[in-house]
DNA sequence: TATGAATGAGGCTTCATTCAT
DNA sequence: GATGAATGAAGCCTCATTCAT
């Protein structure tokens, strides 16, 4: 393992606290007692009450580009369908979303909190994977299987609306599944953007 | 007139200063500047901080819920369908969004740094909304318009989700008028929720 | 009176301190103490530490300056000679160098610690001060009544060596009055820079 | 060789960022990490931050001592007159002071940051080193050929002036060289301590 | 000899709120 | 109604030094 302990107590907690109470009403003070370690350790590993907040967003960044990324290299290895292949990134993205739930909640309240610079290198990785959902988009319509009389940009903000809502009310407690929910909305995506039957 | 010039100055401050910059970011006393006022004239009318946050989505529920009851009204009065009495909430909501969305920037990011008590409010508030929405889709459902397959919290939460994320991507300087918006959002989330042709 | 109490009575301590124990190994902490101001009174009087050090540069650079225009000026006016003038302006700057030797302690170990913009403001201005200081020379030079074999530059440092370097071995409980000092470090710095018998 | 190779890198960074940022505003880890090497190697050579500090101020004074030594000694031994010792001894401090000008720049702004133990040691080795100097000046007025009517004590200070506010204004890349400046300070000096022509 | 993670005390500053006027 | 000086608690961060390895 590359983490010590120490880095991984202390952002489980930062992850913790922040998406319980905010991570500006969360003080460095109460981090390090949650995570059982001194401030001075702590700030030998982050270098900023920032750096923890980034380091949250570099994580659920880079696993949501990971998987996006997998998944649409094996759809294009099998050569499935652009339907299929979408499909499949929309109910990862909502059970992903669903298992990592809190990085999400911080994602959607704190973006703004962070320094400027990172706040611009989230953007931008946010883009990056934005483009690429598009492209699988794109090339639906092309192939005219979704409709083309709707702005893509207005399709990923459609979709990805969903995902940044979930924590607004879905509860694992609840009576859906993750699994449930990641396959009825991306249902009702796909219903929404599918070529209607009299679209030329 | 009801209110005096500085709790107009206040709250036109605070609420430019919180959407940009965030709540917890923002002093009182950046507040009292960029209105114009000084601390203790502010606090004449307002008695915390977190008033002012209050006195924010307290005018933003208060104008949704009367659009609401006015469409709905209006839509009984009238005989209308539910299917047009829906697109007519639907792209009021959206519209009025996009009008006030530094009040809906606010709500997003804020609504967890609230007292608890006026957090509870908030919810409660933003529930007795949800359910009126709720009926809606419930006559349409049991009319045979709209689809019963997916609980209607879902589509409670499908529908605003896109409400909730227009700040994240809308411009008004960009190529999209917000009726535009308006319109085609609605028509995804009622394409969505339409009785499938096959359907039971 | 323009200042009030608490910044009279902290820009009092903030000098005394200073002096004595350096401005880096001062605590804003001791500072308040010793004042017996809070913390806040203070800050609402003063931005930062580094605003007390620059408070306390200020003052003696107003005051040597507006000492140096008026003998000068007095100087003009009567028509005195050039070497009267600058044995009054010498004579002038050691004894109020004496009479504030504290700040002129802070003002000679602590430059270094100002923020970069004022420690270049301080600057511009004793560059002044020794632009003024330097036109009586020139003049002194320009009617054959000093040297003109050695850099007017080298004379401005070696009179002010000795002013600054007063602090290190001048005591009030000495021997030696102000007044003595004054006058014996000026004929000094006159005979050495005085057209020597046989010069050109 | 006596020193090993991090007590020299240690000692050179630390003399570099003391002289340019000053001792309080230089911390370990970047005199660690200027001088190559890790904390535990440093504080295994120097016991404290303080230890560096009068590690510069050691070599200094030593070096100093024993050039002053040197010269008076080689004058005794050559009988020379005690002006042409004390013009040696004064150039070749000035000539030292530019050469070691970083280590001057320390010694005049962080004396009072040594442990009270230390900065005892080095008033005490500045004092041996002024009674040096004293002892010439006393023997110059004994011998009539330097004035009698000032305190030595002043004389000292206003030569010492001179060598301490070198870094004020001296830079190796002006006009002048070391050699120029030091004659002419010396110059500049010797003639304000010499007897004056109607002087008894 | 040397490492570098960890300590723990202390530093500077901010800020919502109060209160005498 | 309105002022703005003052409070006092809390916040984030730095750093010289130690110590197990």
């Amino acid at each position: 393992m590359r983490t010590t302990n120490v880095q991984d107590q202390v952002l489980r907690a930062a992850l913790d606290l922040f998406s319980t109470q905010g991570y500006a009403t969360t003080s460095v003070q109460e981090i390090v007692a949650a995570a059982g370690v001194t401030k001075g350790a702590m700030y030998h590993y982050f270098s900023s009450k920032d750096d923890l907040l980034f380091a949250i967003y570099d994580r659920l960044l880079s696993l949501q580009k990971a998987r996006l990324d997998e998944i649409v290299a094996r759809g294009a290895e099998r050569g499935d369908a652009v339907e299929d292949v979408l499909r499949a990134v929309c109910e990862d993205v909502v059970a992903t979303s669903i298992e990592f739930m809190p990085e999400g909640t911080v994602f959607t309240r704190s973006q703004h909190m962070l320094m400027p610079d990172r706040q611009a290198e989230v953007k931008r990785r946010r883009r990056e994977y934005h483009e690429e959902f598009e492209a699988l988009l794109r090339r639906g319509i092309d192939e005219g299987v979704f409709r083309g009389d709707v702005p893509t940009a207005m399709l990923i903000a459609h979709f990805f609306s969903d995902v940044h809502y979930l924590s607004q009310w879905y509860s694992p407690d609840g009576p859906l599944t993750a699994a449930q929910v990641a396959e009825q909305l991306t249902e009702l995506f796909l219903r929404s953007i599918g070529r209607a039957p009299g679209e030329d």
